[in-house]
DNA sequence: TAGATTGTTAATCGATTAACAATC
DNA sequence: TAGATTGTTAATCGATTAACAATC
């Protein structure tokens, strides 16, 4: 009878989670009490029946008639998604896209602390961004280690991405969110994410050409 | 007989013809010839076989025990990906987010200009980023219609996404690239891609968790 | 009660992988 | 020729949707 083994919740779900969570949020600062399935899909663009086969997978339950209770949803949610956690987050790369990242105040408010920012340009090192000094990739290895860094931010031009990874993996930083356009190899237990902006927007012009033209007004 | 209709590519196939063409590139630059499913299968963490479904969605074949010729593949992969084509940007949003997007180089070398970096406060307007200037959002509506934006880059804070949206809609912008966390509603014709890095660092959290925990060496 | 909405099962759909004949 | 690699078909796998009995 033992079946409380942590179930494993499929990476499509997962994303997912995390819209109903922003949607619970806003739901519960507007003070509204119930949510249905069909509400929710219709805010987030998907079908009733996803929503509940999605919301299954927690440890909540809706009424029928009423739907779900949203701040029970929240809480819920927000703990599935490591919202109780604090993420240590090492940010290598102080270009545009690093140095925004260092700058999103969206990141700690969600429980991922940003507490280093590494590059290995020397002019760069020693300046500020917010709270943080840039510093040398040379100590990122280590510091990521003592500081015991969970997550490291890749923002490092591409052809030097593989090798911040590694050293990221050698300093057993626990995983890895991708922001350059090429593939990085790391082992299975350190789970990577890719966002990748550029293929995003191909991604997007490749739709809008499947699109016939609108008539010119 | 008549099969030549453009074939639709479905999306999940796109994401990874992207990943082809950067590749492609790459191995075109180091001055490799030929490359095979297998090897592009591993350089980006897939398997042959879902590397050869993929390129038949291409107007292009391999060779037998050879593979596939990089530098064609990479011209059409280029073509079928938009790359002949110039699409016109227009930035919503000057933070931290936009103005890092707006510098961003890697976007112009892809085709995709920005011809515009907007933002609602008064204190930004005139401020110059990179060789832009912030517009005001007044401005958003006629400038987007004027200089035939086709694709709209929202990165305002959420509670202002739908708005902006709305207004790049009626601009008659042809697809939008959400970087907010809210889901944007928009019409059919009009594609929306989402990059979700709040999300994306979630969904990397829930995936850590999952990682049984190393030996403390 | 009547009816709306859940949780769940079964059906459908699409994407990935395996397998192999064709071929260079 | 022998053998590696393609293009393609069929099998598997997983995700989404439809349907409906249970229930509040």
């Amino acid at each position: 009878m033992m079946s409380d083994v942590p179930q494993s919740i499929p990476a499509s779900v997962i994303r997912r989670l995390t819209a109903y969570l922003t949607r619970a949020q806003t739901l519960c600062a507007a003070g509204v009490e119930w949510v249905s399935s069909q509400e929710l899909a219709e805010d987030l663009g998907l079908t009733s029946s996803t929503v509940r086969q999605d919301l299954t997978h927690l440890d909540f339950c809706g009424i029928s008639r009423r739907g779900y209770q949203v701040a029970g949803l929240q809480a819920v949610l927000s703990r599935v998604l490591g919202g109780d956690t604090v993420w240590n987050m090492a940010v290598v790369g102080a270009g545009n896209i690093g140095k925004a990242l260092a700058l999103h105040r969206e990141f700690s408010r969600r429980g991922f602390t940003i507490c280093g920012l590494f590059d290995s340009d020397p002019k760069k090192i020693g300046k500020k961004v917010g709270g943080l000094t840039i510093q040398s990739i040379q100590a990122l290895g280590p510091l990521a280690r003592t500081r015991r860094v969970d997550i490291g931010v890749i923002a490092v031009p591409s052809a030097a991405a593989q090798s911040v990874a590694d050293i990221l993996v050698a300093a057993r930083v626990r995983g890895l969110l991708n922001l350059t356009h090429v593939h990085l190899a790391a082992p299975r237990s350190v789970p990577v994410v890719e966002v990748r902006i550029v293929a995003s927007l191909q991604e997007l012009a490749h739709a809008i050409s499947l699109v016939p033209c609108r008539p010119a007004r």
